[in-house]
DNA sequence: AATTATGGCAACCGCGGGGCC
DNA sequence: CGGCCCCGCGGTTGCCATAAT
């Protein structure tokens, strides 16, 4: 015996919301709010109109959190946010509502399609051609015209989706806490670390992948300074300019990695023969630590938290 | 002009987590 | 502590518009 279905959908509408109920739904929510239960809500809008709802709770939460909401920004994404999405997907993979949450107006819905249908064939086709130019010209290439820094050092041996590409390069044995994305409004990037002791690891003694070794880069040998940079017993901050946040994530991830590394494993990792191994990464681990960091970042008292942006 | 293929997007589905009793 | 219920998430499906043949 399974569990009960939240509504009777032989009674209830089902497919595309017509005008008249997104007003109803509209209407309802801005007047009485969901009074924080969207099973009841189709019941209770009844009553306040001549004619009910007959959609499932469900449905009405997506209708309102996609399309009905207040400054939900429909259109075109800009490069800026192409930026975001492809660094947050190579460094958390398809966390939709993580990555929706850096982006004010835009759904996870809506990036989740955005991402399957355009930007993932976007990344790919760079790729594709970025291995093409590098081996022409053995420079770097641009993704996100003018300030990416995006590189692609490594040339894949197949023409393995964008996807798999990037998780497989996020199936990395360093990183072992997540990032803590803040941006401010003078277009740098809050970078936080939780360590905790669980998780302690020997920086020094890490490949360049290590994050910290990242940060520690960033101010001396590409010439680039944190302007604000400090060690804790539970986190590390960091301050760095925008067009440098690459260097934390697909640079990290792909490149960096097949930079540093022996050639041997470096062929391997992109190639059809890698196998993980020992250095295969704990999703869930980190799934706990992402949401660990966003409520410890939010309610670390500075009035800001992973989604949000100074100002 | 008709048919088929493809792309884009909205909506649905099922599951896991968390709160409440 | 365990069960129930709802919320929220990610994956998937289905429909419609447009492009290609």
């Amino acid at each position: 015996m399974g569990r009960a279905p939240c509504c009777d959908k032989n009674n209830v509408k089902r497919g595309p919301w017509s005008p008249e109920e997104d007003a109803k739904l509209k209407e309802f929510i801005e007047k009485y709010g969901t009074g924080g239960n969207w099973i009841a809500l189709p019941q209770k809008a009844d009553y306040g109109f001549e004619s009910g709802l007959k959609r499932c709770g469900k449905s009405c939460r997506l209708r309102w959190l996609n399309y009905l909401r207040p400054n939900i920004k429909h259109g075109d994404f800009s490069d800026e946010e192409d930026r975001v999405i492809c660094s947050l997907y190579a460094s958390i993979g398809s966390r939709w509502s993580i990555i929706a949450a850096q982006l004010p107006g835009r759904t996870d819905n809506d990036i989740k399609n955005y991402w399957n249908t355009k930007l993932k064939k976007k990344l790919m086709g760079f790729i594709q051609s970025s291995s093409n130019i590098n081996q022409r010209t053995k420079s770097p290439n641009l993704l996100f015209p003018p300030t990416s820094t995006l590189q692609t050092t490594f040339q894949p041996q197949s023409q393995a989706s964008i996807s798999n590409l990037l998780r497989d390069s996020y199936v990395e044995p360093i990183p072992l806490v997540q990032p803590n994305f803040m941006y401010n409004n003078n277009n740098m990037m809050n970078f936080q670390l939780g360590i905790n002791n669980q998780h302690s690891y020997n920086f020094h003694d890490q490949s360049l992948m290590n994050p910290m070794q990242a940060i520690s880069s960033c101010s001396s040998s590409d010439g680039l300074s944190c302007n604000q940079i400090s060690y804790a017993n539970e986190e590390i901050m960091c301050q760095i300019p925008f067009e440098e946040t690459q260097k934390f994530t697909l640079d990290n991830y792909c490149s960096t990695w097949a930079d540093h590394h022996d050639h041997q494993k470096a062929n391997g990792y992109f190639g059809n023969n890698f196998q993980p191994s020992q250095f295969q990464y704990d999703h869930h681990t980190n799934t706990e630590e992402v949401k660990e960091l966003i409520s410890s970042s939010s309610s670390n008292g500075n009035g800001c938290n992973n989604v949000g942006y100074w100002g």
